[in-house]
DNA sequence: GTCTATACTGAGATAGAC
DNA sequence: GTCTATCTCAGTATAGAC
């Protein structure tokens, strides 16, 4: 608590913080106003005022910077649904519903700046694919809201366990959605994402009704087989804790 | 039937169809060599003994070889779904069977090409997002196959009208599950598919069972008002009939 | 309309000096 | 940590041959 020595990232120290920073802003800046594409790193150093050598030293690449903006999303969003989980007390589907909304919520105004979030989904190696190993932390952090929000319900083990994945890549869809949707204030996206909870809320019920019991087995075997099913069994390692980056 | 005079595309003719194909193979020679973003323009060009300018008089980008390369994928996943179900009478499960299988198939040897497939998913202006406008035809006749695998099964209208787009977004998340797959040969995806459709099947018999209908009912409005029901409804004008490219 | 040859621009990324 | 110089490569001309 010395100020904020080694604040952040363990990587850089004080006076690179700042600059760190400053490159991000200006980052975000200047994308929301051309696009992540038309954003040239040079533009970026140039706005920034440093060199473009000095962007590149914070962030190894463009996307990088887009992945810096992501983690910031992330924070914000697990602040969000702590602070809203905390104030009352709600029933399970007012909880999802928290969690989705913040999340859109927090993103409303980039909505551009979410493609990149996809870009590399089919190419397992590439460290910024959503579905890779490279982001496994980042996924972590985000099932984590959703585990929050699922919280002590009652509810089957394995249907509690796989949950939090389930919700995690709904949310994702759901991402994908709203980056489509041309609607005024993307309503159309929060009207699909509660209804969608509701009706997976409603499910949820019916999950031990007996005619679908053999239903729900399989798809578990299935997901399991698959490795779909989220870490707990699978030897991959215990779900190592993390903090806000690459500290791992 | 002259020969093949204006075989394919409508802007080339006759001795640029040959030039066009040349570097078409090539350049799929030189991606499953380097990789996509190892391979540059350059060696494609060279490789296929073409000026530089001449690979982009054909293609005006890298992509837009991958896309052609797609268009043939989606030929011949056609042409072999169709021979499949043609040879031998089916049932429903077998038929999607074939139409997932033959999919894997088709694309067994190019996985790393499938990456690209996906880049552009989160950027609806993109004229390769999958899921964009720039697509439409292409999406259109891959549900078609899954519509000619669907055939004249027995089900209520709004299930079958909303079927074959369901099953194209369940092969999609087939094919990233592929990309990421390292078992042998990929079996793996192989036995997830039929697993999953094993399941639907299963589904689809309950789904006038009077428990679930409320929520069919439900699911089924929701997804109309989010205006992911394929286009019968909307005013989007007739889905066009179109040939193999971008005749239309 | 099909293609070659060559040169140029812009931008991401890196090396190495300070 | 920061800057300047430089590299590479996709993509765009352009000018012309056939």
């Amino acid at each position: 608590m010395f100020k904020r020595l080694r604040a952040a990232k363990g990587k850089h120290k004080a006076g690179g913080e700042a600059t760190r920073a400053q490159i991000l802003a200006t980052a975000l800046e200047v994308f929301r106003r051309r696009g992540l594409d038309g954003a040239t790193m040079r533009e970026i150093a140039k706005t920034a005022g440093v060199a473009l050598g000095a962007a590149y030293y914070y962030f190894p690449s463009k996307e990088a910077i887009v992945q810096a903006y992501y983690d910031q999303v992330q924070g914000e969003h697990l602040a969000r649904v702590t602070a809203e989980l905390a104030a009352e007390k709600h029933e399970l589907l007012a909880r999802l519903r928290i969690a989705f909304r913040a999340k859109l919520d927090v993103l409303q105004g980039d909505r551009k700046l979410l493609g990149t979030l996809f870009r590399y989904t089919g190419e397992p190696e590439h460290p910024l694919s959503v579905l890779g190993a490279g982001t496994r932390a980042n996924r972590e952090q985000s099932m984590a809201v959703f585990r929050l929000a699922v919280g002590d319900e009652r509810l089957p083990e394995d249907v509690r366990a796989m949950l939090p994945a389930a919700l995690w890549a709904l949310h994702l869809g759901m991402l994908l959605y709203f980056i489509y949707d041309e609607s005024p204030n993307q309503e159309r996206t929060r009207k699909l994402a509660d209804g969608i909870l509701q009706l997976l809320v409603r499910a949820l019920a019916l999950v031990n009704f007996p005619l679908l019991a053999p239903v729900r087995g399989s798809l578990f075997a299935l997901l399991r087989d698959a490795g779909l099913f989220p870490e707990p069994l699978a030897a991959d390692g215990p779900a190592t804790n993390f903090s806000t980056n690459e500290e791992a």
